[in-house]
DNA sequence: TCCGTATTAGTAACTATTCTCAAAAGAGAA
DNA sequence: TTCTCTTTTGAGAATAGTTACTAATACGGA
Protein backbone atom coordinates (compact mmCIF):
# COMPACT_ATOMS: atom_id res chain seq x y z
CA UNK A 1 0.00 0.00 0.00
CA UNK A 2 1.93 3.23 -1.18
CA UNK A 3 1.38 6.41 -0.65
CA UNK A 4 -0.07 7.01 -4.35
CA UNK A 5 -2.54 4.04 -3.71
CA UNK A 6 -3.60 5.13 -0.43
CA UNK A 7 -4.86 8.70 -1.94
CA UNK A 8 -6.86 7.42 -4.57
CA UNK A 9 -8.97 5.37 -2.36
CA UNK A 10 -9.13 8.33 -0.06
CA UNK A 11 -10.21 10.23 -2.30
CA UNK A 12 -12.48 7.94 -4.12
CA UNK A 13 -14.24 7.46 -0.90
CA UNK A 14 -14.65 11.03 -0.27
CA UNK A 15 -16.62 11.69 -2.84
CA UNK A 16 -20.37 10.27 -3.31
CA UNK A 17 -19.94 11.44 -7.15
CA UNK A 18 -18.80 8.63 -9.86
CA UNK A 19 -15.84 9.97 -11.01
CA UNK A 20 -13.89 9.36 -13.84
CA UNK A 21 -9.93 8.25 -13.71
CA UNK A 22 -9.48 11.89 -15.04
CA UNK A 23 -11.17 13.49 -12.17
CA UNK A 24 -9.27 11.10 -9.38
CA UNK A 25 -6.33 12.25 -11.43
CA UNK A 26 -7.26 15.66 -10.46
CA UNK A 27 -7.66 15.54 -6.89
CA UNK A 28 -4.49 13.00 -5.88
CA UNK A 29 -2.44 15.78 -7.22
CA UNK A 30 -3.49 18.12 -5.39
CA UNK A 31 -2.14 15.93 -2.36
CA UNK A 32 0.65 14.40 -4.79
CA UNK A 33 1.49 17.15 -7.11
CA UNK A 34 4.01 14.77 -9.18
CA UNK A 35 1.59 11.88 -9.65
CA UNK A 36 1.17 10.58 -12.71
CA UNK A 37 -1.94 9.36 -14.84
CA UNK A 38 -0.64 6.22 -15.67
CA UNK A 39 -0.38 5.62 -11.35
CA UNK A 40 -3.81 6.96 -10.99
CA UNK A 41 -5.22 4.49 -14.26
CA UNK A 42 -3.13 1.59 -12.40
CA UNK A 43 -4.40 1.79 -9.31
CA UNK A 44 -7.35 1.95 -9.96
CA UNK A 45 -7.64 -0.86 -11.73
CA UNK A 46 -6.00 -3.14 -8.86
CA UNK A 47 -8.19 -1.67 -6.00
CA UNK A 48 -11.31 -2.58 -8.29
CA UNK A 49 -9.73 -6.42 -8.36
CA UNK A 50 -8.87 -6.39 -4.68
CA UNK A 51 -12.82 -5.59 -4.36
CA UNK A 52 -12.03 -2.29 -2.61
CA UNK A 53 -13.75 0.16 -5.16
CA UNK A 54 -15.71 -0.66 -8.32
CA UNK A 55 -15.09 -0.23 -11.25
CA UNK A 56 -18.45 0.91 -14.02
CA UNK A 57 -18.74 0.79 -17.20
CA UNK A 58 -22.17 2.11 -17.83
CA UNK A 59 -22.67 4.11 -20.88
CA UNK A 60 -20.65 7.28 -22.24
CA UNK A 61 -16.93 6.62 -23.33
CA UNK A 62 -15.28 6.99 -20.07
CA UNK A 63 -14.94 3.94 -17.31
CA UNK A 64 -16.10 5.97 -13.85
CA UNK A 65 -15.48 4.35 -10.66
CA UNK A 66 -17.56 4.03 -7.40
CA UNK A 67 -15.73 4.07 -3.72
CA UNK A 68 -18.79 2.14 -2.53
CA UNK A 69 -18.95 -1.36 -3.28
CA UNK A 70 -22.50 -2.80 -2.11
CA UNK A 71 -24.72 -4.01 -4.96
CA UNK A 72 -26.48 -0.93 -5.85
CA UNK A 73 -27.27 0.93 -9.63
CA UNK A 74 -27.02 4.33 -11.07
CA UNK A 75 -29.03 6.54 -13.04
CA UNK A 76 -26.81 8.64 -15.69
CA UNK A 77 -28.15 12.15 -16.66
CA UNK A 78 -28.64 12.19 -20.62
CA UNK A 79 -27.79 15.55 -20.70
CA UNK A 80 -24.92 16.25 -18.21
CA UNK A 81 -23.43 12.66 -17.96
CA UNK A 82 -23.84 12.75 -14.43
CA UNK A 83 -24.35 9.70 -12.28
CA UNK A 84 -26.10 9.11 -9.10
CA UNK A 85 -26.96 5.94 -7.04
CA UNK A 86 -30.27 4.69 -6.95
CA UNK A 87 -31.59 3.62 -3.62
CA UNK A 88 -32.93 0.29 -4.50
CA UNK A 89 -33.44 -3.22 -3.59
CA UNK A 90 -30.92 -5.30 -5.63
CA UNK A 91 -32.13 -7.26 -8.40
CA UNK A 92 -31.91 -11.21 -7.64
CA UNK A 93 -35.86 -11.71 -8.41
CA UNK A 94 -34.80 -10.45 -12.19
CA UNK A 95 -31.81 -12.84 -12.22
CA UNK A 96 -33.54 -15.20 -11.16
CA UNK A 97 -36.04 -15.72 -13.50
CA UNK A 98 -33.69 -15.34 -16.16
CA UNK A 99 -31.98 -18.27 -14.90
CA UNK A 100 -34.93 -19.88 -16.60
CA UNK A 101 -34.87 -18.33 -19.90
CA UNK A 102 -31.03 -18.71 -20.59
CA UNK A 103 -28.69 -21.05 -21.34
CA UNK A 104 -25.62 -19.00 -20.16
CA UNK A 105 -24.83 -19.26 -16.30
CA UNK A 106 -25.45 -16.16 -15.04
CA UNK A 107 -23.10 -14.69 -12.84
CA UNK A 108 -24.58 -11.33 -12.31
CA UNK A 109 -26.22 -8.54 -13.69
CA UNK A 110 -25.88 -4.29 -14.55
CA UNK A 111 -29.23 -2.38 -14.22
CA UNK A 112 -28.72 1.02 -15.47
CA UNK A 113 -31.21 4.24 -15.42
CA UNK A 114 -31.36 7.18 -17.83
CA UNK A 115 -32.89 9.64 -17.51
CA UNK A 116 -32.82 13.95 -16.88
CA UNK A 117 -30.93 14.99 -13.71
CA UNK A 118 -32.98 18.07 -11.42
CA UNK A 119 -30.49 20.45 -12.32
CA UNK A 120 -30.56 20.16 -16.02
CA UNK A 121 -34.53 19.83 -15.65
CA UNK A 122 -34.42 23.04 -14.03
CA UNK A 123 -32.35 24.77 -17.00
CA UNK A 124 -34.57 23.51 -19.78
CA UNK B 1 -30.25 4.92 -49.19
CA UNK B 2 -26.78 4.68 -50.48
CA UNK B 3 -24.96 1.05 -52.03
CA UNK B 4 -22.64 1.36 -48.79
CA UNK B 5 -25.77 2.00 -46.56
CA UNK B 6 -27.69 -1.02 -47.48
CA UNK B 7 -25.37 -3.56 -47.30
CA UNK B 8 -24.68 -2.38 -43.99
CA UNK B 9 -27.83 -2.39 -43.04
CA UNK B 10 -28.29 -5.90 -44.80
CA UNK B 11 -25.72 -7.92 -43.31
CA UNK B 12 -26.66 -6.72 -39.60
CA UNK B 13 -30.27 -7.83 -40.14
CA UNK B 14 -28.83 -11.00 -41.75
CA UNK B 15 -26.59 -11.87 -38.10
CA UNK B 16 -27.84 -12.41 -35.09
CA UNK B 17 -24.84 -11.59 -33.50
CA UNK B 18 -24.26 -8.52 -32.17
CA UNK B 19 -21.09 -7.53 -34.24
CA UNK B 20 -18.89 -4.18 -33.15
CA UNK B 21 -18.22 -2.12 -36.25
CA UNK B 22 -15.29 -3.94 -37.17
CA UNK B 23 -16.97 -7.46 -37.95
CA UNK B 24 -19.84 -4.95 -39.57
CA UNK B 25 -16.91 -3.48 -41.87
CA UNK B 26 -15.44 -7.40 -42.88
CA UNK B 27 -19.00 -8.45 -44.18
CA UNK B 28 -19.91 -5.50 -45.73
CA UNK B 29 -16.18 -5.54 -47.28
CA UNK B 30 -16.99 -8.58 -48.84
CA UNK B 31 -19.37 -7.57 -51.16
CA UNK B 32 -18.05 -3.85 -51.45
CA UNK B 33 -14.53 -4.55 -51.25
CA UNK B 34 -13.76 -0.38 -51.29
CA UNK B 35 -15.89 0.19 -48.66
CA UNK B 36 -14.08 2.64 -45.78
CA UNK B 37 -14.40 1.93 -41.90
CA UNK B 38 -14.94 5.64 -42.00
CA UNK B 39 -18.51 5.24 -43.91
CA UNK B 40 -19.20 2.00 -41.76
CA UNK B 41 -19.20 4.07 -38.40
CA UNK B 42 -20.45 6.98 -40.54
CA UNK B 43 -23.81 4.86 -41.41
CA UNK B 44 -24.17 2.19 -38.00
CA UNK B 45 -24.76 5.95 -36.49
CA UNK B 46 -27.35 7.16 -38.83
CA UNK B 47 -29.35 4.02 -39.07
CA UNK B 48 -29.49 3.56 -35.58
CA UNK B 49 -30.65 7.42 -35.15
CA UNK B 50 -33.33 6.66 -37.30
CA UNK B 51 -34.35 3.70 -35.54
CA UNK B 52 -33.50 1.12 -38.46
CA UNK B 53 -31.17 -0.48 -35.99
CA UNK B 54 -30.02 -0.17 -32.41
CA UNK B 55 -26.53 1.14 -31.28
CA UNK B 56 -25.58 -1.21 -27.71
CA UNK B 57 -22.93 0.64 -25.12
CA UNK B 58 -22.90 -2.14 -23.04
CA UNK B 59 -19.40 -3.58 -21.42
CA UNK B 60 -15.96 -3.95 -22.66
CA UNK B 61 -14.58 -1.32 -24.85
CA UNK B 62 -16.24 -1.74 -28.47
CA UNK B 63 -19.65 -0.45 -29.25
CA UNK B 64 -22.06 -3.26 -30.98
CA UNK B 65 -24.62 -2.75 -33.36
CA UNK B 66 -28.30 -4.65 -33.43
CA UNK B 67 -30.25 -5.65 -36.17
CA UNK B 68 -33.33 -5.84 -34.03
CA UNK B 69 -35.25 -3.23 -32.81
CA UNK B 70 -37.27 -3.94 -30.24
CA UNK B 71 -36.79 -3.24 -26.81
CA UNK B 72 -35.03 -6.50 -25.26
CA UNK B 73 -32.36 -6.97 -23.38
CA UNK B 74 -28.51 -8.97 -23.29
CA UNK B 75 -26.31 -11.58 -21.58
CA UNK B 76 -22.66 -11.10 -22.10
CA UNK B 77 -19.96 -14.06 -21.73
CA UNK B 78 -17.43 -13.01 -19.59
CA UNK B 79 -14.92 -15.37 -20.71
CA UNK B 80 -14.82 -14.64 -24.94
CA UNK B 81 -17.06 -11.22 -25.13
CA UNK B 82 -20.00 -13.56 -26.85
CA UNK B 83 -23.69 -11.31 -26.70
CA UNK B 84 -26.96 -12.96 -26.75
CA UNK B 85 -30.43 -11.50 -26.50
CA UNK B 86 -32.50 -13.06 -23.94
CA UNK B 87 -36.40 -13.69 -24.22
CA UNK B 88 -37.95 -11.81 -21.84
CA UNK B 89 -40.47 -9.13 -20.73
CA UNK B 90 -39.68 -5.38 -20.92
CA UNK B 91 -38.82 -3.47 -17.26
CA UNK B 92 -41.51 -1.14 -17.29
CA UNK B 93 -42.40 -2.59 -14.27
CA UNK B 94 -38.98 -2.36 -12.49
CA UNK B 95 -38.42 1.56 -14.13
CA UNK B 96 -41.70 2.64 -12.99
CA UNK B 97 -40.73 1.49 -9.39
CA UNK B 98 -37.79 3.79 -9.80
CA UNK B 99 -39.97 6.54 -10.63
CA UNK B 100 -40.90 6.97 -7.11
CA UNK B 101 -37.02 6.63 -5.37
CA UNK B 102 -35.03 9.20 -7.33
CA UNK B 103 -34.92 12.67 -7.96
CA UNK B 104 -34.08 11.75 -12.00
CA UNK B 105 -36.88 12.11 -14.49
CA UNK B 106 -36.37 8.76 -15.87
CA UNK B 107 -36.63 8.01 -19.74
CA UNK B 108 -35.32 4.39 -19.89
CA UNK B 109 -33.05 2.07 -18.35
CA UNK B 110 -30.44 -0.55 -19.67
CA UNK B 111 -30.28 -3.93 -18.06
CA UNK B 112 -27.43 -6.33 -19.02
CA UNK B 113 -26.08 -9.65 -17.54
CA UNK B 114 -23.37 -10.75 -17.13
CA UNK B 115 -22.65 -14.84 -17.22
CA UNK B 116 -20.86 -17.43 -18.98
CA UNK B 117 -22.07 -18.76 -22.31
CA UNK B 118 -22.36 -22.74 -22.78
CA UNK B 119 -19.76 -23.18 -25.35
CA UNK B 120 -17.37 -21.35 -22.42
CA UNK B 121 -18.84 -23.38 -20.10
CA UNK B 122 -17.95 -26.70 -21.57
CA UNK B 123 -14.64 -25.71 -22.60
CA UNK B 124 -13.90 -25.17 -19.02
C1' DT C 1 20.75 -1.36 7.22
C1' DC C 2 20.78 -4.12 3.22
C1' DC C 3 18.59 -6.43 -0.67
C1' DG C 4 15.15 -8.15 -3.74
C1' DT C 5 10.66 -7.05 -5.41
C1' DA C 6 7.04 -3.91 -6.43
C1' DT C 7 5.75 0.53 -7.83
C1' DT C 8 6.50 4.93 -9.70
C1' DA C 9 6.81 9.02 -13.21
C1' DG C 10 7.17 10.06 -17.69
C1' DT C 11 6.44 8.97 -22.10
C1' DA C 12 5.39 6.20 -26.07
C1' DA C 13 2.08 3.16 -28.06
C1' DC C 14 -2.34 1.48 -28.86
C1' DT C 15 -7.42 1.05 -29.85
C1' DA C 16 -11.78 2.59 -31.00
C1' DT C 17 -13.88 6.24 -32.91
C1' DT C 18 -14.56 10.73 -35.14
C1' DC C 19 -13.18 14.36 -38.26
C1' DT C 20 -11.57 16.47 -42.65
C1' DC C 21 -11.76 17.17 -47.42
C1' DA C 22 -11.42 16.54 -52.27
C1' DA C 23 -13.68 13.47 -55.40
C1' DA C 24 -17.65 10.70 -56.64
C1' DA C 25 -22.39 9.48 -56.44
C1' DG C 26 -27.28 10.33 -55.79
C1' DA C 27 -31.60 12.88 -56.79
C1' DG C 28 -34.61 16.34 -58.57
C1' DA C 29 -35.70 19.71 -62.30
C1' DA C 30 -35.55 20.95 -67.02
C1' DT D 1 -30.84 12.48 -70.71
C1' DT D 2 -28.23 16.30 -68.95
C1' DC D 3 -27.38 19.86 -65.70
C1' DT D 4 -27.03 21.32 -61.03
C1' DC D 5 -27.08 20.94 -56.06
C1' DT D 6 -26.58 18.26 -52.10
C1' DT D 7 -25.08 14.23 -49.86
C1' DT D 8 -21.98 10.70 -49.27
C1' DT D 9 -17.78 8.46 -50.01
C1' DG D 10 -12.77 6.80 -49.38
C1' DA D 11 -8.50 7.71 -47.48
C1' DG D 12 -6.05 9.26 -44.14
C1' DA D 13 -5.23 12.40 -40.22
C1' DA D 14 -6.72 13.53 -35.65
C1' DT D 15 -8.57 12.61 -31.13
C1' DA D 16 -9.73 10.52 -26.59
C1' DG D 17 -9.18 7.25 -23.33
C1' DT D 18 -6.43 3.82 -21.81
C1' DT D 19 -2.49 0.65 -21.50
C1' DA D 20 2.43 -0.66 -21.97
C1' DC D 21 7.35 0.21 -21.39
C1' DT D 22 11.43 1.49 -18.82
C1' DA D 23 14.81 3.34 -15.89
C1' DA D 24 14.67 5.22 -11.39
C1' DT D 25 12.69 5.06 -6.78
C1' DA D 26 10.24 3.31 -2.77
C1' DC D 27 8.78 -0.40 0.13
C1' DG D 28 9.15 -4.06 3.41
C1' DG D 29 11.13 -8.14 5.46
C1' DA D 30 15.57 -10.42 7.20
Amino acid sequence: MTQQRRVILEELQKLDSHPTADEVYERARRRLPRISLGTVYRNLEILSECGLIQKLELGGTQKRFDGRVENHCHVRCIRCGRISDVPMAPLTTIENRIRGASDYEIIGSRLEFIGVCPQCKKEH
